[in-house]
DNA sequence: CATTTTCTGTGAATGTTTTCACAGCGTTTG
DNA sequence: CAAACGCTGTGAAAACATTCACAGAAAATG
């Protein structure tokens, strides 16, 4: 029923919401919250149908019930335990990134093959060895993970991954990852993007980027 | 006339087939690669379809020859030089990366506000300030950038590479940004990578991922 | 209190992307 | 050499996503 963008753009939408709040703001039409979002009006009523929440035609939408019926809708735990693998200069980046940073989304363990990093605590987050994989996601619950390991340790490294039960992998290895139908693999693949933007770098035309 | 998707896959596709001609194969056929990409053997054919390439029923696709098309149809040069802009956690993480290890995408300029960090070499990667982003990406005829500063500054320094005449920017910032017609601006945000991940990983149905 | 305005929610239309299905053609096989 | 095979290229269908356009309703206006 909900497109995989449509998703997307929810949790997009929940973010501005956030800041809206922050900013004492009440109230927001579809129209404003199009404009932060980078979207249409049209797309963003679509969107809020979804998740089954009415605005009044009046007063649009209320900003702290709407994030809450997405909140609900997207039906994730207010706070997500989430794995890393792979503590590189990426791995680390993303540690120091959502340390502090985040509210919704919290690092809680990191695993690496290198011993001089095992066993150590960095940037507030222990890092364990990978033969304590299943033990630790199994003791903290943990069904998510980042994947920032080296292309060719990928594969080997999502499947032990899966059989410790996680059902949702954030890829950052520029490799197309093989994995049970019930695990979710996204792909954030910079060169990939980095091509597309190569692309239309390039004196292409576009007819439908950011609106004037 | 080539979706966006299709660029993506087509730089995917060309990935892999240098990956295949290291290897030492010469023909593909459209199934073989769509595995290993990910997708169905008739995706594969369209996409091909759409660079002017033509396989040949017996042996498939060349695989040096098909390189070249796609290449020839991205029309990017065969190095693009990009700037960074923001040389925090995430940017040095982003210099580390691109150092040496990729072919087709160069980091050949840096920018920071920290006067710590501007005038000296990272990554073997000369990081200016701000003030001469215009002058260096002028010299250096650079049209892509990448963007990992704080979201406050994002939209900001996005407009200071606009008018430094970048036509393409790959945006890590958590935040939507305006820019002209003429520029192509791509967001990766992990945020909402992991959104949509946490979202699938909870207990959803997946008819289409992964095939088995 | 009638009129105008401005918004939401949504059916229908439109546009885009993916998949199906098969003709056509070299190659292999009997 | 005829039949069978397995592949590509592609028109047509299906699936999916976005936009249009308007009814209905609450507020503002005169």
């Amino acid at each position: 029923m909900a497109s995989n963008q449509t998703i997307g753009r929810l949790s997009l939408y929940r973010r501005l919401l956030h800041g809206l709040q922050s900013d004492g703001v009440r109230n927001v039409y579809s129209h404003q919250l199009a404009r932060l979002a980078g979207a249409t009006a049209a797309q963003v009523r679509r969107d809020i149908m979804v998740v089954g929440y009415s605005g009044s035609a009046a007063h649009g939408y209320e900003v702290g019930a709407l994030m809450e019926s997405i909140g609900q809708f997207l039906d994730t735990a207010p706070v997500q335990r989430v794995a890393l693998v792979g503590v590189g200069n990426l791995g680390r980046a993303l540690l120091a990134h959502f340390v502090g940073r985040h509210h919704r989304f919290s690092i809680v363990a990191a695993f690496d093959v290198d011993t001089h990093k095992t066993g150590r605590v960095i940037h507030g987050c222990r890092c364990h060895t990978l033969a304590e994989l299943g033990e630790v996601l199994a003791a903290q619950e943990i069904r998510i993970a980042m994947l920032a390991v080296p292309p060719g340790e990928a594969q080997e490294t999502a499947n032990r991954l899966v059989d410790a039960g996680v059902t949702g992998i954030l890829n950052f290895a520029p490799v197309r990852l093989w994995a049970p139908r019930n695990v979710y693999v996204e792909d954030m693949d910079v060169t990939m993007a980095l091509e597309r933007v190569a692309y239309h770098a390039g004196n292409h035309v576009h007819e439908k980027e950011r609106v004037t």
